[in-house]
DNA sequence: CTTGACTCTGTAGTTAGGTCCGGGGTTTAC
DNA sequence: GTAAACCCCGGACCTAACTACAGAGTCAAG
């Protein structure tokens, strides 16, 4: 019925990889803006939702939750207003991401000296692996 | 009673940073081992259970789930048996760290983006921000 | 013009990850 | 030696984030 260019809610669950009942979800919980109607009530969603939904997924696994989510999806410039806070809110959301980064690294250097080191399985007993990423 | 090198579950949990009740779930969920008890039945933790919890709860922030964790936290090597599976298993898990990174980067570069140029707010009306992650 | 796939709303149920409570023993500090 | 603070266990309760269902309307294919 309607062009290609817009998607139903089914076709775009499809696309963004979860489950339909999500979608719905997600618009409830301001994740997803409301979505034009077909006369007969239909959502008929623009095709970047689908981007939307996977960024969101994206976001979940990297420990955001839902109520933060909401918050970086916020972070877009109107140009005027509220520039300023704006700016703020994305500067400290820099700050916590790359406290992420360096966590992750951190991890990630001990696995490998793991996998490195262990290879031939020389003299190391129950090394404390991963607790060494403590220091604070 | 004890020496100061054994930790009470309160103590523990203080110094871990959780609620009590926490510390006996993860006990209960295999992610902390199970600690000898006093005469009377009190645990008494090692001390560096505390930096396991703090691990923990760092683990979580980065989106791993408890199932995750348990695993991470499995990735120790006893000499001998079994230093192949280890191996697999933290490579693995550098992989899956490794995207993680990735994907902060990326977020981090948008926002970067958005903190940088909208400085004096030029021309830029709504960009289409944390959507620019998306490409796979 | 009917049949099967899709959609609607509203409400209820589920899972993960805790958190709280009550009734009772124990330890520590005055 | 007793009150405050701590611990035990088992089970009920809670929040976030879904997920399922029922009962009814809509749309597309043959």
């Amino acid at each position: 019925m309607q062009a290609e260019s817009r998607l139903t809610i089914g076709r775009l669950a499809r696309r963004g990889g979860v489950n339909l009942e999500t979608v719905r979800y997600y618009e409830r919980q301001g994740l997803l803006p409301k979505p034009p109607r077909t006369a007969s009530g239909y959502r008929m969603f623009p095709q970047d939702a689908a981007r939307r939904l996977r960024f969101i997924k994206r976001a979940q696994e990297l420990g955001f939750s839902l109520t933060e989510i909401r918050g970086l999806l916020s972070l877009r410039m109107r140009p005027g207003t509220g520039s300023a806070d704006v700016r703020a809110r994305a500067q400290a959301k820099i700050v916590d991401i790359e406290q992420k980064i360096q966590t992750l690294q951190a991890m990630k250097k001990v696995l490998r000296t793991l996998t490195d080191r262990c290879d031939g399985c020389g003299p190391i007993f129950a090394c404390p692996i991963l607790e060494s990423l403590d220091h604070d």
